[in-house]
Parts: structure tokens; sequence; C-alpha cells
DNA sequence: TATGGAGGGTTATCCGGTTCAGAGAGGGAG
DNA sequence: CTCCCTCTCTGAACCGGATAACCCTCCATA
């Protein structure tokens, strides 16, 4: 069954096929009579534009590209991913855009993925995440001079469009919620060190325990491995943390693992808070103290920016809403003994 | 600046588009050295072929789709999908092909998308994924005469092609380590009945247990909160089960945090084991039995098998390996006073 | 020396839709 | 009645490649 096009519907219609094109792209140049004679006939043979053939005049591929840098079995397990594309494509389908997908190793091998696409002219524009410092990434963009929406922390987006939500403010507020407890020693389990957003959280942590609270930064590459590694060593030193904050969901639960199996009581001996809440946070005992955002909203700001920017629009930076805290049964008053 | 074409290439070496077109393609009409030439030329001036052209004759737009029709909120949290679309990117890119993905909410929306994904030209395939009964995506599919791979059942595959991996072996594995530790009373909470595996599932679990076994099963939607749930109600009934076998992780691990709140200790009191082995799996106290797949594997053979299907080639249904238990410290011995 | 064929290259056309420059028809103003 | 303008529509060119058909040259062979 070949896909009817314009031609099909002009000779249906008894019109050229310019008269089809104006009519159905709402273009002036057809009467209204003829207009709906054409849109009724393509209705009815269910005419869809071919999607190349839009694309071979005017440039726009009518899709963006996502592609993330993660190895597969972190990225499993971390809902930020899925819930974020699921707010993009909230936005992106409205306007009959697609989304490009891509799993990559490395930045080098992301760079030659938004080559390619551009190269071939398949995306419109492209979404970059996990932002580094000095970040090869953002300099091809710049060189490609693709339309690219950075979502992450504007000092290091060079010339791109970012969106970013502000950490310092929900760090202050955890340590700030954990101080009130009475906690005085405070540690963080922090993801990836190269990333711009761990060190952005991390300033805004020192600088929150600052004078009220001792403070220790642990580093990890995000999986429950090695949060539960970090838990181990927290816990083992003499001085050992009555809070730990971790900076996913998956740590945390390791680390209440940990705990539990150090016959450390959560949260009587330790508080805990996950950073990003889920529905993983939710199902273990006790529930996790975690903080909050709006994943899916934040992925749809930054589709909308995206579109705006492939439009020619001037898009300023954007602070996305922060993230809040959710109190729920790991977090508690610090043990009295410790203070 | 704008992207190179074979016209550019062509003046720059001298001769024809066509000439150019021979040259990169590797075919026949023009010799070795020209052919040298314009490739150099091509490479200096990073020329790659406009996807919106090569697509507009020959049909093949040198991308597949795929369209996930859960909440965000369940996606987020079952690394299967991110993992099966790892393995499938793997196979794909080495092809230069891409990936268009789309989450929706309903079996209708999601066969919309493919029609507009196929009317417009944008893919060459797709996969199918959460095979239903009497699934009408199926007979969608089968309308439009696109290339489709189910990844499900081929009971209910119709013409499409189908990759399964066959559950019943793993039910099988699974009740007779339980069987074999003296488990007599075995609870299975399984995830959304209309969904072809878990049928194939609950069948393959009744005959398992037939006379070595009592039996129950509870249906959910996947949810932790769920999970919790039907573990809370197994656990109250006079004559509780002793192993629960969850149909993904993050209701195992809502079931071990009830069973935990419940005083019911993992392994002594009961078993668990969670089929689909993830990083959360082994980060929770004790670490839980899961029945392990390859699913990067499994999604690289689905995308072999639609990139022939596409090349018109013949796919006959295809069954991948099962999963295989892997024991871990969530599965003991069945308590000795309820045999 | 005529002939056939391979090798190397070109021209023309097409894919499906957009866009530009006009062409007729019809109507209002002078 | 003529002039000009607007409205509606059309032919042709174009986007960037693929492809069918054909042409020229050179060399080997009968």
């Amino acid at each position: 069954m070949k896909r009817p096009t314009i031609a099909d519907i002009a000779s249906r219609a008894g019109v050229s096929k310019v008269a089809v094109s104006y009519a159905l792209n709402g273009q002036p140049g057809v009467s209204e009579a003829t207009r709906a004679r054409i849109v009724a006939i393509a209705d009815e043979i269910g005419w869809r534009p071919n999607s190349a053939a839009r694309a071979l005049n005017g440039a726009r591929a009518n899709c963006v590209g996502l592609a993330l840098c993660r190895p597969a079995r972190i990225l499993g397990v971390e809902p930020f991913f899925m819930e974020l594309i699921s707010g993009i494509e909230g936005v992106l389908a409205d306007r009959s855009y697609a989304l490009l997908l891509q799993v990559v190793t490395s930045h080098q091998q992301e760079s030659e993925v938004y080559r390619h696409w551009w190269g071939e002219s398949r995306i419109d524009g492209v979404f970059l995440v996990d932002l580094h410092y000095d970040d090869s990434r953002v300099a091809e963009l710049e060189r490609l001079g693709m339309p690219a929406v950075v979502i992450g922390h504007p000092s290091q987006s060079g010339s791109l469009s970012a969106i970013w939500s502000e950490e310092g403010e929900a760090v202050r507020e955890t340590v700030g919620y954990l101080v009130a407890l009475g906690h005085r020693r405070i540690a963080r389990v922090a993801g990836l060190p190269e990333l711009v957003h761990t060190t952005v959280r991390d300033q805004a942590f020192r600088q929150a325990c600052e004078g009220v609270a001792e403070h220790v930064i642990v580093h990890t590459d995000y999986t429950g491995e090695e949060g539960a590694r970090a838990t181990r060593r927290l816990l083992s030193s003499p001085d050992r943390p009555t809070a730990i904050v971790y900076d996913n969901d998956i740590m945390a639960v390791a680390g209440l693992s940990v705990a539990q199996e150090m016959r450390v009581e959560v949260p009587r001996d330790l508080s805990i808070v996950a950073w990003d809440d889920s529905p993983l946070a939710q199902v273990v005992r006790p529930p996790l103290t975690a903080l909050t955002r709006d994943i899916p909203a934040y992925g749809a700001h930054a589709a909308q920016r995206l579109l705006a920017l492939i439009a020619g629009e001037d898009v300023p930076p954007y602070e996305d809403q922060a993230a809040i805290l959710t109190p729920r049964g790991s977090t508690g008053p610090a043990p009295s003994g410790t203070q």
C-alpha cells in the first residue's frame, strides 16, 4: 500500500500540487472552499507529510536528539532520565517533534553522534546533560552551530542556552533541617566529581555546614556498590557521622542496608537523606527522606526552550524550581550521646 | 555554516555529482584514483549524507522506533527498558541506524504514533513490547504493513516476527529450587494480568507447583506500593507462604521491607525471589535471589532481527535464552515448623 | 582493420513537498 | 470603458542525493 502524496490529493481534487500544499499548510493562496475540499480528501485518504521531503526543503527535521553518556547498568536504575524523557516528550508530541535517543559510552563518542546527526540533518537541536567542567561537548556543539539546551549549570554552558535547578537552596534546606534535629557530623556521599552539579552541591554543602557541623564528602560513581562501600567506611570511622546525604536513591538504599547490616539503626543512630525522590525511596523501611523535584516538568521546560531556540527565538538562561525536602522515616533527632 | 553536499564535492573534484555518489557508496563506475580523490575531499570537508535526501529516494529512513506504554513513574524504576534500549542501540549504531523513542499512555495513542511515524516515513520499522492478549497494536502494525519485531510471546504476535525468552524454564527452575529447600507454600506476586508474559508465567507457575506445593498468585501493576500491599496481605493470612516470587525487583524490595516491618525475617521465615536482576536487588539486605537475564543481549538480538526484516529477509520466530536463577541471601530453607 | 566489450564518466529524471514568479479572472474606482 | 489591484491558482525550479540510460575512449581479439 503506497503512501499517499500531495500529488494524489491534487489529482483527486483536480488542482495542482501547489494548491494542495498551500491548503494543507494554512497558507493564503487558495479559497476557503478549495481548502476545505482538499483537507477533506487528505483526511479521507490518510495523508501525512513525508518528513524527509519536508526536511529536504526547510532544513527542519522536526526531530531533536538526546545522547546519554552513562553505563547502561546505571542508566537503568536512575529513574531521573526516564522521567526527564517523558517530560520532554509531552512537549515535543504537541508540536509533532520526535526524539532521537542514543546511549553512548564516552564524550568523544557523544560528540561524534552529534556530528553525525547534525551532518545528516537528522535533528534540529539537542539536549546536553551531565555537564562536566571544560566539557568538550559544549565546544563541539558551539562549533557545529547546532541549537542546544544544556540541562545543567550555566557557568559551564558556554554560549549554549542553559536550564538548571538551584542546588544550593536544596542543600541549605537539608543541612538546616539536619542541624535543627541536632546533627553535628554530617556526611555527603556524592556522585561523580567531574560533573558540575556534583561540585556545585559539594560547595553548597561545605558552606551550609560551615560553623554549624563537621562535614565530610565522599565521591562515588553513583552505583549502589560504591554507595555501600562509602557508607561502610563512614560508619567505621571513630567519629562517625550521625547523618548522611546521598546523591541518588540507589546509593541511599545501599547505605540503609549497610547501616542495618552494621546494627546501626535508622533513624535512631543514623539519619539518611536521598537526593531525588522515587518510588524506590518509598518502598524501603524506613521510607527515605528525599529531595523531591518534578523531573518531568524540568524536562518539559527544557523542551520548550529548545523548540523556541530552534524557532530562532532568544532564550535566556532559566533557573527551574529547586528540589524541596520531603521528610520521611529515615531522618530523626541525632543520637543524644554524640552531640 | 552550510553543510557540504555532494555537489560541493563534485565541483571541487571537477567531476559530476553522479561520480561522487558512486564513489562514496562504493559502487562501480568510477576509477580507484577518482574514488580516492573524492573520498579524501569528502573527509576533508566533513561531508555526511543528508538523511532526508536519502530517505526521499529509497524509502529508507535509517531509523527505527520504540514506543513505551507505561506511566513514567514505573518506566523510571524499571531498569529493563533502559538496558533493552542500550542493547538495541549497540546493533543500530553499527549500521548507522537511529532510534526514535516515544513514551505514550495508551495503546490507542501508541497506534497513532505508529501511524504518524510510518505515514511520515520517519521510520523503517518498530519494536513492539509489553504484548497483550488481542493486542490492537498487532493488528494496526499488520494493517500498516510496517516491519515490526514483537518482543514477546509468538502466540499473540500474529504475522509479526517475534523474539521472546522462555519463561517456563525459569519458573520451573525457581519453583524446583524453592521446593528443594523445603518450601510447600509459594506465592507469586505477578505484574499486570493483561500482559501475555504475565499469563505465561502464571501458567508455568501453577504447573510447576502442581502436586508439590500450594500456590497463590496475586496480580499488581508493578509498582512498589502494590507489591507491598500484596505482601502484607499474603503474610497476614493464616497459612502464609514461606516463599514469594515477585515479577520485578522494585516489588521484591518493597516485599522485603514489609516482611521486616512485620518481623518476618528473611530468609529465615520467608524466602524472596525477584524476577529480573538489577543493581537494586544486590544492594538491599539480604541481597535478593533473582532471575538473571542478559537484557542488553536480548535487545541486540531483537535489533538484528528487525534490521534483517527491513532488509527484506525472512525472519522466523526466535527464542532467546531463558533467565537463570542467581541465588543470594534472600532465599533459604523453609522454616521447619511449617512443613 | 573492423569489432566487441569493459571501464569511466555524463545527462536526465525522480523522490515529495515548498517556494517564487506569474497568469487569468473578477471587481471596484476613475 | 479602461486601468489597476486582489484573489486564486499554476508551472517551474529547487532541496540533496540515487539511479537508469547512454556515451566516449581505449584495448584486446578475430
